[in-house]
DNA sequence: ATAGATTTGTTCGTATGTATA
DNA sequence: GTATACATACGAACAAATCTA
């Protein structure tokens, strides 16, 4: 997908779903590098227009998948791979 | 609305929007003159009987209007109008 | 000059309720 | 009826700035 695409409300695919796939792009593109800190999830509200929850629901599925991961009260971070 | 008015969990309100009225109130009633200090989050959270983040959220109103104003590490102070 | 306490700032974790598609 | 999405609320931890002893 491409890592500049903004949320579309209107499509089928659900939102949280496109954050993953634009966060995963960007991820690809070197926005941040392994073990950098992504933007908080305040800034991820801000940056998309989306609930709290919804972008966190899009950060749980890269945290799954090893993509992702988090530190309580630090932030969020790309893994190595 | 009643500057001595408790936090009410029932209420349709919100109860950060609750206290957002509560503070206004007693800053109109001058519990505290301009530029001086009201309640620390903590003092708000004892006091108010919320979470420290909701405290914040109601704080952030009012600084949003030119009510209130922070100080990291010193405190929140009523702004002049 | 240092150490500790206080205060606001930032961040993720968890739960619940409501509305909508 | 279910999944999605948003709003509210509380919890916990760490950081930075400020003040005091």
């Amino acid at each position: 997908m491409n890592p500049d695409a903004e949320i579309d409300h209107e499509a089928p695919m659900p939102v949280y779903q496109q954050l993953v796939e634009i966060l995963r792009a960007r991820i690809e593109r070197g926005d941040w590098a392994p073990n950098r800190q992504i933007l908080s999830e305040a800034q991820l509200v801000q940056a998309y227009g989306l609930a709290r929850e919804t972008t966190r629901k899009a950060v749980r599925v890269l945290i799954d998948e090893g993509v992702l991961f988090t530190v309580p009260g630090r932030g969020t971070f790309v893994a190595e791979r």
